[in-house]
DNA sequence: TGCAAAAGTTGACGTTGTCAACATAGCACA
DNA sequence: TGTGCTATGTTGACAACGTCAACTTTTGCA
């Protein structure tokens, strides 16, 4: 007759980690991160999360494959909605990018900013970041068609599109910015830039 | 009578510890560098460093500020040398900035990519990442009076190369691009199409 | 019903960052 | 020349961490 709180089985542990270590990320940054403090907020053993990740790191690339996934969607949902006007999809996928690094800063870094050889021993982090090249690809060769941007080798010019957004993120959520610099008219600055760029 | 290895005092064990601790960034990666390990290849025990940086993340940001003040270095050398041509001077800074990163990935990740809030707690960080964006803003400047640069806030401009330089960086040293890639053709690409964008 | 596999716990170990207490060296000043 | 202050380096200790091995409890299926 003894009340159990918890069940000895939790139901979805590895749901449970991902979602409380994103929770941790954004509240109190990467480094609070821990195997032991992950258990005691969720109220199981230090040692319980190694039964659904071999090791912290592997619970970290999940976190950001994850964000990763949420990006693609974001970008995706754009794409469809908005093919509106020629440039303006452009512009809002890069102000759409701009807001998650924002809103999810500690994430944003652990997507990138880690050690290079991490792509390499985790397929899943490498491909789920790559369907966000294809993604920029592909609108890049639908400007193509359509006249709005040369022809140049089309994924050279996403990696250029990109890597403007990413670096502009990296130098916000870095304070590298001085005063509170008007983040949207920056934006706007980068992807008119990138696009009259891209014409010629 | 005994003969003495090694004296008490180091004599200059805080350059030692800036060195010792950019050689291991440089070979192992940041995560290897303990205030145990570094003590150990100076032949010094495990606590001497807490006599010249208060812990060890101060250690590391002593590292990354040198890496900006050694960039910057690098930079204003071209700004003497290659006044060259219009363009050119541009080019070539992204050409050499591209380089230090390739060649020193994990410092350079070390430079960017951590905490938000340190930059707050180390002004030293602060104003050498400073430098370099200031660098960048006066050559902006020259180009708008040249004409070469439409009139827009030359510090926004600014902002906009930088980002797009550092963000290419970033991809690169993470892995990010497919193949090998030509780096060279890309930094080129990067570099005109910036150049032509902030033109109009 | 029984039993293997999945999921969770506990004990233990080595490593780490850091502090306090101590040892030594160098330097300024009598 | 000696004397003591201060900078510098060492050692012992501690708590927190990641992780493994051995154990226990459930669950699901034959």
């Amino acid at each position: 007759m003894t009340i159990r709180k918890r069940p000895y089985h939790h139901g979805d542990l590895r749901a449970a980690l991902l979602d409380e270590a994103t929770r941790m990320i954004a509240e109190e940054g990467t480094e609070s991160v821990t195997m032991r403090a992950i258990g005691r907020r969720l109220d199981v053993s230090r040692s319980a999360a190694y039964r659904h990740f071999p090791n912290k790191e592997a619970l970290l690339v999940a976190v950001a494959t994850q964000g990763f996934t949420r990006l693609h969607a974001l970008l995706q949902a754009i794409d469809v909605a908005g093919a509106d006007s020629d440039v303006a999809q452009l512009r809002q996928m890069g102000e759409t990018y701009l807001r998650f690094a924002v809103e999810n800063p500690a994430r944003y870094r652990l997507m990138y900013g880690n050690e290079a050889l991490k792509r390499e021993r985790y397929p899943q982090l490498q491909s789920a970041a790559n369907g966000l090249l294809e993604e920029l690809v592909q609108i890049i060769m639908s400007y193509q068609r359509a006249g709005a941007i040369k022809n140049h080798d089309a994924r050279s010019l996403a990696y250029v599109a990109w890597s403007a957004v990413h670096g502009l993120a990296s130098l916000v959520i870095d304070g590298q910015m001085q005063a509170p610099h008007d983040l949207d008219a920056l934006t706007r600055l980068t992807t008119q830039t990138l696009i009259e760029g891209m014409k010629s």
